[in-house]
DNA sequence: CGCAGTTCTTGACAGTGTCAAGATTGAGCG
DNA sequence: CGCTCAATCTTGACACTGTCAAGAACTGCG
């Protein structure tokens, strides 16, 4: 079990790596992260993660394209618990499972956010986004068809939606946010900011 | 004029600094900042940075304490421009300024957003971020007098219209956003976006 | 058993941030 | 003017980084 038993053929360096990689953004931010270390941490040589990865950007992106898939189950998740009968409790569901999963897994959305330390043109990365975003428009469709969105653009409620539930995430986990508020719980707050969008700019 | 001239007592190596961080930001972004890069654009050798800054994080520190002006006076020069004659019109008007200053002033953003390449505990950074947060409550504390908040929290009112314009800015910057929607002009999607909210959450 | 092919190591390279020590300069003061 | 001194900048060294080329060790398949 200890690591000279196994120094070569580790059985899931790609997994031990994303795991370091984890740690690494939690303790020193993307820009602290070194390849060198997450491969320490993970008991193999400083060039081993450039076989599976490609680079430090490649290494990273994988770890991006992973927060994509947690992010989609996050939502999925919440929406799911929330049993919405219509598109307003859909988008506010939507909402608190965007701001749960960057609350969970800060190190993802940080790395997801990080444009140039990530390989932003990866398909997989794309997709992935791609995936997310559709469950926003949907959300906004279904409040479409239900008559709520009074003659405003979809495009722009989406925006306004999205802009408003990663902008929370992002000030939350930036810290400057829970300085200046009473509300010290995220999960409550992004509660009430979402009930506030969907019951002001989506009435029935 | 050139660097022979000079080659001590620059007479302006902070500025010149600042000048280059933002050059290094926007061509390669906050992880792709190099100390020595920054140095040899100034003419200087490659320690001369930390004689005014300290480290490498003091120096993206001023820069990014420097942004806090530049946003405050960004807010401060769209609220003068609309004639805000209610509390509504002011808030639009913040919204609209904070994002013309990510938009113009895409480094400087995303420095004062990267908690981890710069000195958080900063002084100068918290009296800055202070005083940006201030023009923002003031302008809801406006509406409360006028009624327009009808029992909602202003706490809450306060933390989702941060929420939006940040969410707003940090989503077009990451390219994310352009590539979704038919709108392509930054400042018009603000607009858009900030009527949406004063005018279904904060009306008369 | 032999032999690809995958997985990982080793060693080297240029580049990085930081620190200590020293060189150069301009301003204040006799 | 001449001296001194503090501020400014340079030089050189250190450990560390990401990337690359070459080779070693293991696995599975014939």
């Amino acid at each position: 079990m200890s690591r000279w038993t196994v120094p070569y053929h580790h059985g899931s360096l790609p997994e031990a790596l994303m795991d370091g990689v984890a740690r690494a953004v939690t303790e020193h931010g993307v820009t602290g992260v070194s390849l060198r270390d997450v491969a320490r941490q993970a008991g193999v040589s400083h060039s081993a993660p450039a076989h599976h990865f490609g680079s430090k950007a490649g290494m990273l992106t994988a770890f991006a394209a992973r927060g994509y898939d947690l992010l989609a189950e996050s939502v999925i998740a919440e929406v799911a618990a929330a049993w919405a009968n219509d598109g307003a409790a859909e988008l506010a569901a939507i909402g608190r499972g965007y701001v749960a999963f960057a609350i969970g897994h800060p190190a993802e959305f940080e790395v997801m956010f990080s444009p140039d330390a990530i390989e932003i043109d990866d398909p997989r990365l794309h997709a992935a986004s791609e995936a997310a975003y559709a469950v926003l428009t949907s959300a906004i469709g279904r409040c479409a068809r239900e008559g709520r969105l009074h003659g405003r653009s979809p495009e722009v409620v989406a925006v306004a939606a999205w802009s408003m539930v990663h902008g929370l995430s992002a000030l939350w986990l930036s810290g400057r946010l829970a300085e200046r508020i009473t509300e010290q719980d995220p999960h409550r707050l992004a509660a009430a900011v979402s009930s506030l969008f969907v019951e002001s700019i989506l009435p029935a």
